[in-house]
DNA sequence: CAGCCGCTCACATACGTATTCAGGCTCGAT
DNA sequence: ATCGAGCCTGAATACGTATGTGAGCGGCTG
């Protein structure tokens, strides 16, 4: 009841008649241990609401048996916080951590502090899973600097793109042509690009290689005129389509390069009067909750974010294991809903 | 660039030709160092990138300088994961926990898992955050038992229920007040409430008493048959918005529980060919993203999650720490858009 | 009967840090 | 020169666990 010292090890093998290494291999299910001497044990633990030290036994293991999640932010955005398609990638990195025995450490990072020795060296955590978009050339250099100091690290992003680390990711340049392809099948032949292209941005890049190849299938070529730089939010993708209408360029379909930046191009449309999808047909990238509420619903190339965090957590928990992991590049899909006109 | 063993104190201090107490007092900023002596560790422990064993000095100092969040979930929703409201808080305790030198431990919880023994007790967190709807009962017992334990937590929920351990919520009460009398005000007398009122959801209850109250101020009283049950997701407000229509009753405005189930409500509404706000006035609670984006965008009483997410983790960092702190009751805002008609 | 093996277990120790205690040093005052 | 008062520092130790090593014991083989 009271402010008793937390049991130990010492104080269950006192009560069991054995030496505290008994203890620590009964409860570790080790082989080895009678199992009449093992069943005392484990009772006398229940009993005593006994859990093991963590800090000891990390101590001594030299493993903590624990997963840093790092989201890298702008510096800017101090307020929404977490890009909507990294929620339900964030939910199933939590379960898989869970069913893997492992705990999670969850916080943010700028791309500009030294975040790249603060966990694994400090042995708060096995290994790191780096989440975020961002200017990937800042990115670089601290990559190269962790796999260098032999850290454990996933990252999710651009599979193709060369760079330090392994990377898990989905078919940005697939997705991209298909959905293109889809515009062409119905007809779109001035299709804009709203999404930053450099290599930079290497997913966006990626969709809109994809994009530009699947023209190229149809013997067109993207017109520089149509593609619009922007980053992954709803103002961002205002401003683009804004800057689209005041170019004056003429288009009749839009690519986005994320479904925030869709949404806030829609929006902009919209308001300029034009309909969609009828004289504009309109895809986003990712299918975050709100592609399917958005008027109208927003037709998208879809990532599986659960399969995503799945395959992070469990790639990372392979390469600290030393088993042979690899990248991966995962499938998206085409989500046909009412914005393209179908 | 080896596989060198990870420097230690001692490393440092052969180095600086002192001790390794030394080294220990002078990284930590103690007084009574030599600022020589200080400045020499300083310079080496920098460049051998040297960074304190957590798990070393976790032990040592008996606490981890970590906190855990517990998420509560209903064991059937396997795929939202996170209720969109906890997501801006989620924001919120990160960034406070960073600011005040805490880790983050983050994990969902089955409410009949074994959770209030886990992270305290075997020192991997000084203390812990509980969020997440569902029934009280079934908490009421655990928390008791956490409180016993001498375990350190704060929860989100409701102030006002009587219950073991520090509450942090916001007005409900208040909040489903002033919503109502926002409704009274536009000339609507016959209001619907959709969700749970009864003490089993607390701050479902303390909504609908607000409600009740604001009724009463206006002499009319609550009709039962205009109160639906629904817990905070779309499908169950959609639900309880179709049962609503199917009994029949009148009405010409709903305050929803929540935003989600003010979205879901509104779905069937205009299904059925209401339209909002000129047949019927919609108001949620909690001004989730969803909500402004909604069609009609969608009045709401706001919780600022923000506050909440930061309320949260100084209060709990301040029980660690034996300071006098108490339950809070933050503040609601009506933020009028337009599914209310105003 | 000697030697060997497998099964359990205890002894000793290491993990890297933080903290208590005591001692050496310098400096100024007498 | 002596002494006390600080100021710094080092030696010793504790935190609780996991693991290498070896001991006792019974049974088995040759």
């Amino acid at each position: 009841m009271g402010m008793q010292r937390k049991p130990t090890s010492f104080d269950i093998a006192q009560l069991a008649g054995v030496s505290q290494p008994t203890v620590s291999r009964a409860l570790r299910g080790e082989s080895g241990v009678n199992p009449a001497t093992r069943l005392r044990i484990e009772s006398i633990a229940k009993q005593l609401n006994y859990r093991v030290d963590k800090a000891a036994s990390n101590l001594r293991t030299r493993h903590s048996q624990t997963l840093a999640l790092l989201f890298f932010e702008d510096p800017t955005s101090d307020d929404s916080l977490i890009n909507p398609f990294f929620h339900s990638m964030l939910g199933s990195i939590i379960r898989t951590c869970a069913e893997h025995n492992h705990d999670l450490l969850i916080s943010f990072q700028q791309l500009s502090s030294d975040w790249h020795t603060d966990y694994e060296d400090a042995r708060k955590a096995d290994g790191l899973i780096l989440l975020g978009y961002g200017d990937f050339e800042l990115y670089r250099a601290r990559l190269k600097a962790l796999q260098d100091a032999g850290t454990h690290f996933v990252r999710w992003g651009s599979v193709l793109a060369e760079g330090a680390g392994l990377t898990i990711g989905c078919d940005n340049r697939g997705g991209g042509g298909e959905a293109t392809r889809h515009l062409l099948g119905l007809g779109r032949k001035k299709i804009a690009f709203l999404g930053t292209a450099s290599s930079h941005y290497p997913e966006f890049h990626e969709r809109y290689r994809g994009h530009a190849e699947a023209l190229a299938g149809a013997e067109l070529s993207a017109d520089p005129a149509l593609q619009i730089d922007a980053i992954t939010t709803e103002e961002s993708g205002a401003a683009a389509a804004q800057a689209l209408l005041d170019g004056g360029a003429d288009f009749d379909a839009i690519l986005a390069a994320s479904d925030l930046i869709a949404i806030g191009a829609m929006r902009v449309l919209q308001a300029a009067g034009k309909r969609i999808p009828e004289d504009v047909s309109v895809i986003g990238f990712d299918d975050i909750p709100a592609a399917s509420s958005a008027s109208p619903p927003l037709t998208t190339v879809m990532q599986d974010a659960r399969l995503a965090g799945r395959t992070l957590v469990e790639t990372l928990i392979g390469r600290i294991r030393e088993k042979p992991v690899g990248p991966a590049l995962l499938p998206t899909k085409l989500i046909v809903r009412k914005s393209c006109g179908a």
